[in-house]
DNA sequence: AAATTAGTTAGCCGAAGGGCTAATAATTAT
DNA sequence: ATAATTATTAGCCCTTCGGCTAACTAATTT
């Protein structure tokens, strides 16, 4: 029965925990063995396991077994799809401030020019076309 | 005592819930009231009042209250802020992919041509510069 | 003034999360 | 063959999470 979380469920809550965080923040830079991954925390194996057993069922991480040594690396696909869910609530956002800001062009001119003019960041981010 | 947790730490458990994703996505195209925020869900309000708490602490909604509505908004930067970390892991796993290239290619100079040219998909996304 | 609407507070409940120890495999080194 | 290393399983414990109901406050409507 066991209620299926979605794909990003899984991800944004394996995200949620610093020190999943910082496990996928060290993979990024290459892979490496349960132990090496774990040397850094002050945490017992077992718990540290956990971690790695989470991060690797939301698709974060893959691992494989080779003699008594277990490797992981990251799987940056899942990260890109967290990635987009952003991409996508920003566009959704932006095409919002848009629309907001053609309306208020348009009680502007209706105004003919009364009304003061705020600010106005328009969010000019990187990404931002 | 209350053991506190990095903003990145609430951010990501806020959007681990589907319903609270729901809700940030719904804001993306405009303030709402609370009422009109639950509305399409069946679940008590006060449970629903609980998710709108948890977006408020983690800083990616605000709200304030007239007469007896409370109007909700969405808090950009926050959102700007996580979406922030994955561009930071992505740049790191790129510069690392470059490395790795790099030294194949090396590996490849010295051996002269005798090894096997695999697809290298160097992960040609969007944002990539 | 009475009734409705819109949120809020308090508190209960079972499930999941994140930590631990102890015991067990399974490989590799001596 | 023994010992050391590396990981894994099982199970305990307490806290947090996400849902609920019941009761309450405050603003509008009628």
């Amino acid at each position: 029965m066991a209620n299926q979380l979605s794909r990003l469920d899984q991800i944004f809550s394996a995200l949620a925990d610093p020190t999943r965080r910082a496990i996928v923040m060290r993979l990024c830079a290459g892979e490496a063995s349960v132990g090496e991954l774990a040397d850094p925390f002050e945490m017992a194996l077992p718990s540290f396991m956990k971690h790695i057993h989470v991060l690797e069922t939301s698709g974060l991480v893959q691992s494989e077994k080779s003699g008594r040594v277990r490797t992981c690396r990251l799987s940056p696909d899942a990260l890109v799809g967290a990635e987009d869910w952003f991409q996508q609530q920003r566009a959704t956002w932006e095409a919002r401030l848009d629309r907001f800001e053609a309306y208020v062009m348009k009680l502007k001119k209706e105004k003919e020019g009364a009304t003061a003019k705020r600010p106005s960041r328009t969010s000019k981010r990187k990404g931002a076309k």
